[in-house]
DNA sequence: AACTATTGATAAGA
DNA sequence: TTCTTATCAATAGTT
């Protein structure tokens, strides 16, 4: 075998070791686009045209479908429509992308909730553990702080009817008297039963419903 | 330095080594693109956009225009794009609906995590309660069987490990004894400290590690 | 297509 | 990030 020497980066004459070496290149390209896709977790999409003009792609699964469906009908866009492939190249992998995180995004959902849990390692599911309970703890202790805001709202708010209350009482009081005494000056007027229930009450101030503001703790939900 | 060892072909999970990684494949990926494009007179485009969205690409000297004028212009492509004006605008419906549908997913996972819980009610609190304790009390069952079945297979192995011990030990004491008549009957032999080391344990068999096998129960995990 | 000597790429570590 | 270096991987020239 003679010295294999340092390759010079300029164009190959002889056609045939031109075209072994596109040949061999060509899988060595598409190799390492699989590997840094895979290792790195990247969406890769590879384009490229022999100098006889033929067309050879390689793409990450997730450009997978954008570029195959390309591939297609390539035979017209290769002559008609070239730039348009690598042109909207660009925007259909980011769809692709896109789809692809909806459907990450509904997975981890799913195992949030305890599906789709087929699979994963001891590890992968106790992480998934950790994630819940911390999520738990957050939302428990968030729910508490809104529960107890509104109570201390909802207590505030009574305490305003309460004295409301009682100021409207004392004037009814007041007004009562006043009729009373009205009511025995002219012995004429005989209507004094009108206002007897709001007056009777003399003990000490009722409870009434504190509001229209439904105070729910929760706790009773099924669902 | 520790040794190289060869590369396993499934993501990285450290998120820094990834992105090392990424950086230098993507940087020789690149060079393999020129290099192939310039040998072998080929029209090269390489796309790629690493884990974090960031897009990168390459283009050899004949898709430079192409590849280029689209990642600048990519906002003004509708305009420029005149022969699929509606079919633009159906595809655009479809991205805005998937990026909204990131976005619903994204926001859910949030506040699964404990996240973003500003402004809920005590009711949609609840509900992520509920929901965090129901997949939280599946994922924690799922944990334990896979955990159990690891434990049992784990046993069934040292079980068969332990017979294997045994047989083996025994052969050994067989081989041995026929070592030492031999070294009796004939006195100028004078080398049985050969295998003084496998005679000597004549007590109970011993426990070894059951095999490479790493269960791990996930208990003392911090993240 | 298959084989190796050699160059090239790169994982860890600094 | 960049540099180094021990290793592994790609491939040029040959069969």
């Amino acid at each position: 075998m003679m010295v294999k020497e340092k390759v010079q980066l300029k164009k190959i004459d002889n056609a045939t070791a031109r075209r072994v070496t596109f040949s061999k290149r060509r899988r060595g390209l598409f190799k390492k686009a699989e590997e840094l896709s895979v290792l790195c977790d990247a969406d890769v999409a590879v384009i490229l045209f022999s100098s006889s003009e033929k067309l050879f792609h390689y793409s990450s699964s997730s450009m997978k479908e954008v570029l195959e469906r390309r591939s297609l009908h390539s035979k017209n866009l290769e002559t008609l429509n070239q730039p348009s492939l690598e042109l909207q190249l660009v925007e259909d992998a980011n769809y692709a992308k896109l789809s692809k995180e909806v459907a990450e995004r509904t997975l981890q959902l799913r195992r949030l909730r305890g599906e789709e849990l087929q699979g994963l390692s001891i590890e992968e599911l106790h992480q998934l553990e950790k994630l819940l309970e911390a999520g738990l703890s957050r939302v428990v202790s968030k729910k508490s702080e809104v529960i107890m805001n509104e109570i201390s709202h909802l207590q505030e708010k009574e305490l305003k009817l309460k004295e409301e209350n009682g100021k409207l009482r004392q004037e009814l009081l007041i007004i009562s008297d006043a009729r009373k005494r009205t009511i025995r000056d002219s012995d004429d007027y005989d209507e004094s039963s009108e206002c007897t229930n709001i007056c009777n009450s003399t003990g000490p101030p009722q409870e009434y419903e504190s509001s229209g503001t439904s105070l729910r703790l929760g706790l009773p939900y099924s669902g």
